[in-house]
DNA sequence: CGCTCACGTTGGATCGATCCAGCAACAAAG
DNA sequence: CTTTGTTGCTGGATCGATCCAACGTGAGCG
């Protein structure tokens, strides 16, 4: 069916070895002999097969990345800026889904081990999950993507600085003249899925702000990311309630829906296509070993969810 | 480094082979001898290397993805859909984005190609591209996604109806009294790009009413997708038109933008997830030759954007 | 006792590349 | 004329699995 090195080599008259210099562009082959063999290739619309080399050369050029939801905005720019960097680089890129369910990440993440992926972008983990010790023992790359320190200096990791950004939210929202402030978010089974609202906490506590529930109606809330924070506006606005009038929200990634959202949100935008990009750079990057917590650039974009704390609230 | 069948076949005593069918699941196995086997294999942490699994037997477990741009939440969800469904198979996805650029489609298939997957979905496509036509030749699995029905018999397709649901759209307005209309795209250089407009221009004309362009005021505009519609509307507002009121927005594919917007969007529900899943069963079906058009369900959702044609502008 | 048969196991060819050691041919140097 | 070196090419081992033909063993049977 599809034409092998032998194949062209038959076909040329010359040895397998000729062509796969020829291939690999080796300078030791003569000119006339190239000419035949890339003749030769043309004719039978060869192409390398990369599985018999990944093979031989113990490489396959692929990287997995494992993301909760792929279908998510966030992990959606992420996953488009580690294929675009991937490519770069002559790799491909394996996506996986790991639903934040333990089991499909392990069955997920031990398919990518079976296919001999050459590193793992992990931006989105279950808690307690044990899977990138597990795989930085096998000796693969691994970097996690959002997701906090490492504790195992084999692991790399890049990562926003949630710790400065809320502080940055907070700051906006103490401006504001706000004073009592609640945190939004789903219910939490992801590894790193508290370190927003600790931020938040320890922010709001820096300030002398108090942190209440959201039922005690506080002026502002800040939400651990845009998609809760869009939610959350919608079942303020069925409860009556104004936006930013009587109740400031704030977000977190900006994502598109960020500024086209009924209220225009404040947010922190962050740049997912960069983080995607930096990982696999860290992935690939060969002798790094003792990887340190690498941080992107981040900022406040203040739209029109938020305003000036309510008399009646803010008290 | 990693353990191999022979590492395993070492310590437990036996052969290659035996260790081979244990893995495998062969029956022809004493019961004895399979605990020994399994024993070694779970002490030395053995996976079986899928690459030289592949090479043997011809088949890599592996299908590619081809689209403009995955963080687009339309291919986005085709993606997933595709995912999910390709594990289930014991499958894993490459993704690749092909930017609509015909040099990094042709380069991005061909990766795919060297990487021997067993099967390429196409959701995006640069006009005029021959690249389904040479993956069917090498006798490569191509099903087409949304992009309508091939020209090659060999080459399977998944779409949405868009001639109907543009019939739906047009009749819609129609019922409002929308006689003056006009329909909204980007600069188009994607294959089958044109698909919707056709479809709108066919209905409009089916139903007597006049396709106007863009800038001669029609009461209600069509897009081609419900980003464009969104655009559409940022610039209407600019503009000081109200919608619906003055002017009736209709988009397409129902992202999550679409329900979120500041004006929330008629549009035409499609099942992208759904799309992407059928799509994998096509690659993967065995005995698919002649594949014929197969068409997904869509619906027409109203929302706010639209409404009754106002007196100045229907007529 | 010899024959057949089923069961469990094994050696080795194979997939399609890479790459090293070796070889032939010929030029330059002693 | 021999030695040394260089250039261009080739044979074959190797990567880690699958799978087929062959083989030893012991049970069952006439």
């Amino acid at each position: 069916m599809t034409a092998t090195l032998e194949d062209v080599a038959r076909l040329a008259g010359v040895s397998k070895s000729t062509v796969s210099n020829v291939v690999r562009g080796s300078s030791q082959v003569a000119a006339d002999t190239r000419a035949r063999v890339d003749d030769a290739v043309k004719q039978l619309g060869y192409r390398p097969n990369g599985i018999a080399r990944a093979l031989r050369e113990r490489v396959t050029r692929v990287l997995g990345l494992v993301v909760p939801d792929q279908a998510n905005p966030v992990y959606a720019e992420m996953a488009l800026g580690a294929e675009r960097r991937a490519r770069q680089e002559g790799y491909g890129l394996l996506v996986v889904n790991s639903a934040c369910d333990l089991v499909a990440e392990r069955s997920q993440v031990d398919a990518l081990v079976e296919r001999r992926v050459d590193g793992v972008l992990i931006a989105g983990l279950c808690a307690g999950s044990r899977v990138p010790d597990t795989l930085a023992e096998r000796g693969t790359p691994v970097v996690l993507l959002g997701l906090g320190a490492p504790s195992d200096p084999r692991i790399g990791s890049v990562d926003c600085d949630d710790e400065a950004a809320m502080d940055a939210v907070v700051s906006h929202l103490a401006e504001l003249g706000h004073r009592r402030v609640a945190f939004a978010r789903q219910h939490v089974v992801e590894a790193g899925g508290e370190r927003r609202l600790v931020a938040f906490t320890l922010a709001v506590a820096r300030r002398g702000m108090e942190l209440v529930e959201l039922d005690e109606q506080p002026s502002a809330i800040a939400a651990h990311n845009d998609i809760v924070a869009i939610e959350l506006l919608d079942q303020l606005e069925r409860q009556g309630l104004r936006v930013p009038e009587d109740i400031s929200i704030v977000g977190f990634d900006d994502v598109p829906l960020a500024s086209h959202a009924r209220i225009e949100l404040t947010t922190v935008h962050t740049d997912a296509v960069a983080l995607g990009a930096r990982g696999v750079e860290l992935a690939l990057a060969p002798a790094r070993r003792r990887a340190e917590r690498e941080l992107l650039p981040w900022r406040l974009v203040v739209r029109r969810s938020t305003g000036p704390a309510s008399a009646s609230r803010s008290a």
